[in-house]
DNA sequence: TTGATATCATTTGCATACGAATGAATTTGT
DNA sequence: ACAAATTCATTCGTATGCAAATGATATCAA
């Protein structure tokens, strides 16, 4: 074939598709993410990972302000609002009014709500450990670490 | 200390707090995927990841029943439908009855679509670089190997 | 052929997720 | 001390994301 022909058909072929969305990081860490979120809901039907991450959360810090709260678990403002009335609403939070800092809302564990995360964590580390059943031992230390410095 | 005491102490004890919410595979792929979005954001600012996504499917394999495009980019089918809804309501993409199965509903790009996703595809690219960014190439290529197997 | 299944799309309801705007309260800078 | 900037919380609007229910159509199986 000349050199002549050879590049018509190049022009004449359809745009190259040498961009697969399958490939991308954000893609398949999308996909990562659902796969992990419906785990999660298999294991632990009636709370939501970020419902869970504020009680877990709450546990560890004790008392906090909401907006503080957002900070540690990673949420927007009107996010982390959202997840604590909803928890508040079954009463596994209570909230009260910073007596010096009157702009704060003090968020902490009810009785039921640490009882509640109490019974939960076992099933949490199930969770990660099937999110995770694909990888062997080594690479799952290997993902973590380059994950966390992704995040 | 005596042994007594020792034991009284471990008894008084907080609550062991041996379960880190922040080392969870969840946790921090649900914050890698926010910093996703937010770099994603910063890029392209009119279309979101799952807007992009179907349009650079449709751009793939061309004319689709929305349902098969929901497969191909990992969308159930309440969600793809409100996506592809408002790819629509801003003419890129265009919605046809499909001939023979009546309960189908062809997608396809317009001019406009096709148009927008030629354009926004090397942008694309610099989202997945400044995504990877904070890792060596070779920790990339070990990275995406093991996110797939998640996936 | 027809009755049971399965598929496709839609709708509703609920739960993140975040930008932007707003108001109240606090802190900072001079 | 006081004006400017910051922080905390709320609200609104928009966009995923998914379960469950529904209706229309198509396929399968006895």
């Amino acid at each position: 074939m000349s050199e002549e022909n050879l590049l018509k058909l190049v022009e004449l072929e359809e745009p190259e598709h040498d961009y697969h969305l399958q490939e991308q990081v954000g893609f398949i860490l999308r996909k990562a993410h659902q796969r992990h979120v419906s785990i999660f809901a298999a294991h632990i039907a009636d709370l939501t990972p970020p419902q869970f991450a504020a009680l877990a959360k709450l546990r560890d810090v004790g008392e906090t302000s909401q907006n503080q709260l957002g900070t540690l678990i990673a949420m927007d403002a009107a996010t982390v609002k959202g997840v604590i009335d909803r928890l508040k609403a079954r009463g596994l939070v209570e909230l009260s009014k910073h007596e010096v800092d009157k702009r704060r809302l003090l968020v902490n564990l009810t009785a039921q709500g640490r009882d509640a995360i109490e019974r939960l964590i076992p099933l949490a580390r199930d969770i990660t450990e099937e999110t995770l059943a694909p990888l062997s031992p080594k690479e799952v230390a290997t993902f973590m670490k380059l994950l966390a410095k992704l995040a």
